[in-house]
DNA sequence: CTGTTAGCGCTTTCAT
DNA sequence: ATGAAAGCGCTAACAG
């Protein structure tokens, strides 16, 4: 079953190929008649336009290409649904592109990328490198934009949240309910969102007059594992420098906090308070029920699409790239109260 | 910064585009100083071939597409991992195609699909729409492997999991336990797999003399809220008929029945016994541990994944569709034990 | 080892 | 409203 090209069915329609690529483009010029029975020979025959000849001759793949880290973080789903309910009305389609491991990302996926297979390029990266990379091809033309990853040292365009203004939310609602040794369960130092958020914090305890402290302020990464050691070497601190609240950077962290509490008998929040970051959907659904910033995922990968769909239908606007700062909100739950009296 | 094509690399490097392409292609014919050269001249000028014009010519795209249901299941990272496994160290790249509304999933994706875009497909769908759709395909030409799709009516390559025998352990499991009353709370009934593993349970209760009751067979979807209500309703049932134990078709549905048995102040495994299914990660981590059925989903995908390279590469293989079945493993953890003995 | 010459399947003026 | 012809950027024999 050899692969029907546009000349087998003007042949078998008794058209030439350029009406044919008429049809196939929808142009108004056609006669319906003609147009009807050219679409019945194709159906007939279940022709289907090479993909390659077509992107060759047009210029264009009508492709747009999404970067993500991992498909496991669950607000991957909600970025996806902003992008693909942005992009379906439009004549582009999504390609999403993910590697397991690390040497991949800065190989072979953007070899494809950068070689004209997506007009336009959406980009979940925390990492420098990755970054880096990026705007040396957004240099050379590519038309990027990234979510989530603002404070980066790069100027690409990209849309996020204000990760300051969440740490420090989320610091001044525990300062506000008595609370005064706070621990920070940081992400990757090496990811801005996650300096930005510290910082949120830190802005908040001198805003109340108290003093970061380091010790309080511990980092890990996507390990579960390490985030529960974490949280028991902060249990064994002793009582007058153990926290009693606990701020983490995601909220799968603070599941594994929350959980890492209960095994060590810890009350939340009656002992311990504890504030998540994200606001995944599982956040109202754990015990106790978890006190979060939202970040608005969807929202902010809508504006990433519109931002690079504006950019590709209107290359010119070479001045200022668009960077744009959603606002985060401080979403109350269960596991947050009152320090306790005796802390 | 117009993009440049392999004539400027040749002008610029004063050789024909013949020897140009031969680089591109590491032929061992070219020179090894003039291969530098020309690769010297490539980097200098941010040369990257195009993809559709490669493509074109070569009548190969060299990209396999994967097509998954959603992103957020916990196991898409398994089976991705194994995709990228095996296909790294190949000539393909893969793409993956996701779709957050349903009627997407059979229009624009595989109308990219199947316009030669990818070489080769891999395809998570449990939805017997899709999987007809791509019946045709295969039958025009495709080349597609499924992946835990087995047993679905169609002949189409696949790997998947022996789905009855898992039902079978699980349930055996439980009866070994003295449990009489056993309870499924079941996926939603037209994908084959819930079919198959329903058919499980029955089997086990019928070799152990117990009648199957449908009363203890409930359909539920992939919302957790409807998970937590049907768990209640079994809850409410009168004291001789209430389930002692209770089969969820997915580990995420344990999760929320776990939940909701803890909600409502029963123990966990003293009262009520648990049993999920595909141990995902976090199957080991909730309390009590969840017992559930493993599911090999990063080996399903490599082979998956194998079967799809050698068809590509063997395209005179039109004997029988290969069809591969693996085992799956019972994974006893704390959330089973004993039938509570008043039961 | 390198150059010549045809295409790959489709779009796109420009005629008719 | 339809057709002819010239590419899009690359590969692949075949010569040399």
């Amino acid at each position: 079953m050899a692969k029907l090209t546009i000349r087998d069915i003007a042949r078998l329609s008794g058209l030439s190929k350029s009406t044919v690529s008429l049809v196939l483009n929808n142009s108004p010029k056609v006669d319906p008649e003609t147009r009807r029975r050219v679409l019945a020979v194709m159906r007939r025959n279940n022709y289907v336009p090479s993909f390659a000849a077509t992107a060759l001759a047009k210029g264009n793949t009508g492709l747009i290409g999404m970067i993500v880290p991992g498909l496991t973080w669950r607000f991957m789903a909600d970025i996806n649904y902003g992008v693909a309910k942005v992009v379906e009305d439009t004549k582009y389609e999504i390609v999403l592109f993910t590697s397991t491991n690390e040497r991949d990302y800065g190989g072979a996926i953007d070899r494809v990328l950068s070689s004209g297979l997506c007009a336009g390029l959406l980009v979940v990266a925390h990492d420098q490198r990755q970054l880096e990379r990026l705007v040396d091809l957004h240099r050379s033309g590519l038309v990027v934009v990234l979510i989530d990853t603002l404070g980066a040292e790069s100027d690409l365009p990209a849309v996020g949240v204000d990760n300051h203004t969440g740490g420090l939310l989320a610091a001044r609602h525990l300062i506000e309910l008595g609370h005064r040794r706070i621990a920070s369960m940081l992400g990757p130092l090496n990811h801005a969102y996650v300096q930005e958020r510290l910082r949120g914090v830190r802005d908040a305890l001198r805003e109340a007059g108290l003093a970061p402290d380091p010790a309080l302020e511990v980092e890990t990464d996507f390990d579960e594992a390490l985030v529960r050691s974490r949280t028991r070497e902060l249990l064994e601190l002793p009582p007058g420098r153990r926290p009693t609240a606990l701020f983490a950077y995601h909220d799968s962290a603070a599941f594994a906090v929350l959980d890492e509490l209960a095994q060590a008998g810890v009350r939340v929040p009656q002992e311990v308070s504890v504030v998540g970051f994200d606001d995944i959907d599982a956040a109202a659904h754990v015990r106790p029920a978890l006190t979060t910033v939202r970040q608005p995922f969807a929202r902010m990968s809508e504006r990433a699409a519109d931002i690079l769909l504006a950019t590709l239908d209107h290359p010119d606007s070479d001045g200022t790239p668009q960077r744009l700062v959603l606002p985060t909100e401080l979403v109350v739950r269960d596991s947050t109260g009152p320090a306790p009296a005796d802390a």
